[in-house]
DNA sequence: TAGGTGTACTATGTTGCATACTACACTTAG
DNA sequence: CTAAGTGTAGTATGCAACATAGTACACCTA
């Protein structure tokens, strides 16, 4: 069973989409650590695509240590981990600055870009 | 003459990366309104870019009224405008939202990333 | 008039995305 | 042990985006 909820869009890849999805659902504790996840094929029927896409989502799920595989069982949602300096810069750094570039460019205030920040970090 | 910065690196098209580092580089006033652009020969000689891509850049950054076109003449950087509700959503909704889900789970702390926020907004 | 400007078109090659289908090694439940 | 589930790997096809090459046209300016 589907335990997060998504709506596809065109433009952005629906394996993207998923998990993004997938990790809304974790931080906003829709989803927490060891609660099970749908399986390759599961995924695949529930949201109707493809297994190879289904597939990618789990991997990079593994790969980005949200999801920990159980073998022959299917695969449980991990305790959040601690970013690597890398991934710390690549937020504080890149992102964050896109952002701000993005918002400046459209003339909108700093403190209504904090104030979302702030927003969206309840719940 | 080329008046700002960048280093190509993959997995990102060409064209977004010149465009967001002219957006950059407008936001920090290196280019002010008035200032003139290269044209598109120029951008794909300077750059070492195909012509079409030098255009999909001029194309994308008129359509988004950074820059305005002189007829004949070449482009010249435009004032900077206000953002549309559907671009103000987009930004302080959808992508201050990724932000933020990215930031949490990778339990990066509130604190630091407002005031990575602040840090980009000077200079 | 000559040379610059943006713009438009066809064509090619590469890559990523999503699909369909098959197959294998593994573990669990009965 | 067996059946059914799990993840994983592979080949193949269709489609779209990206970047390249090259040609051409209408426009304005010096």
């Amino acid at each position: 069973m589907i335990n997060f909820s998504l709506k596809f869009q065109s433009g952005v890849p629906i394996y993207e989409q998923i998990i993004y999805a997938v990790k809304k659902a974790i931080v906003s504790e829709q989803l927490r650590p060891g609660d099970t996840f749908p399986s390759v094929r599961e995924l695949s029927k529930e949201l109707r695509i493809n297994p190879n896409t289904a597939q990618k989502v789990l991997s990079h799920l593994v790969r980005e240590k949200l999801l920990v595989i159980k073998p022959g069982i299917g695969s449980v949602v991990n305790e959040l981990k601690e970013a690597t300096a890398l991934q710390r810069k690549d937020i504080l750094d890149k992102e964050t600055e896109k952002l701000v570039v993005e918002s400046k460019r459209l003339l909108i205030k700093k403190k209504e870009v904090i104030d979302a920040v702030k927003h969206h970090w309840e719940l």
